[in-house]
DNA sequence: ATTTCTGCAAACGATTTGCACAGGG
DNA sequence: CCCTGTGCAAATCGTTTGCAGAAAT
């Protein structure tokens, strides 16, 4: 049934005759070695670490391929750059909680939402394609201390 | 209860020493107009057929302050351009739904969307701020005709 | 051989900002 | 008079794009 993640990005590109590079084989390989959300920078780093000719351009028009593949999904958080999130191929329906001082995002799921969401749509005639439940606030240490740990590290601007 | 919109803009101002100029009089006056989202741009045009020494800067400039004010909330469409909705001053805790097609926005308010959403901040230790649900999908007409007749004048890119 | 991909650097476009002047208090 | 607010134009910064050479098929 679930085909490995690797493979169906691989047999994306065949299908569309989108030719296998060095490059996109490391953007790709980089990808599949985070489970954490990144932005264009992040990728690139990590994509040089493999193969070092990958420039920002291939990142940035490699990027789409790869959404449309099924292997990211863009993750629209509100900041000044765009993420990506591959936590959608295991996890499709999951949404996010952004803390408003560390940054820290938290991921989940809940049928309930899902179910509601459904209802609302119908109700108002409309079909909904893409959902962003996107729920900022204040976490748990912010609550308890008062102030974030990795404020710094985390913080993304 | 209720106190006047365009009452409670100068009353900020006014507490905050903020002077009232005839440009930032224009700008507001422009947003109280009208009773549909807008962008930059589109204030812009709005601000400078009242007074028409308002400039793109001065627009970029105030709209925080109307934001802080209360009187504005930015909406983020994931469009390429941030846009501002003045119905929240109504409608605290309303939604949008938007067509991919034409861009029509359908704002919505569901009690029940609320309420889960504040169990599962609860349940993951986290104090909501700010919610942000934006649906995207296929909107009445779009299923019914194919198409939607308004997609060129809406359409934002 | 053909056509897609690539890196580079320039272009783009929304938003921000430095500056010197205008005008509120 | 002082100091905030303004218009203008230049700067910023993430992202896109034109181009000529490189690499895949």
């Amino acid at each position: 049934m679930e085909q490995p993640a690797r493979e169906s990005v691989y047999d994306y590109l065949a299908e569309h005759g989108l030719r296998r590079t060095v490059q996109r084989e490391a953007i790709i390989e980089a990808v599949l070695n985070t489970k954490e959300h990144f932005h264009t920078e992040e990728l690139l780093e990590m994509s040089k670490k493999i193969e070092p000719s990958v420039s920002r351009a291939t990142v940035y028009r490699t990027l789409p391929l790869l959404v449309r593949s099924g292997l990211l999904r863009e993750l629209d958080l509100g900041r000044d750059v765009m993420f990506y999130d591959p936590n959608f191929v295991a996890h499709p329906t999951h949404n996010h909680l952004i803390c408003i001082d560390c940054d820290k995002i938290i991921e989940f799921e809940d049928p309930n939402m899902e179910l509601l969401e459904n209802c609302i749509t119908r109700r108002l005639g409309f079909s909904p394609t893409n959902k962003i439940v996107r729920i900022e606030g204040r976490c748990d240490e912010l609550k308890l201390r008062g102030a974030c740990r990795n404020r710094q590290e985390v913080q993304h601007r």
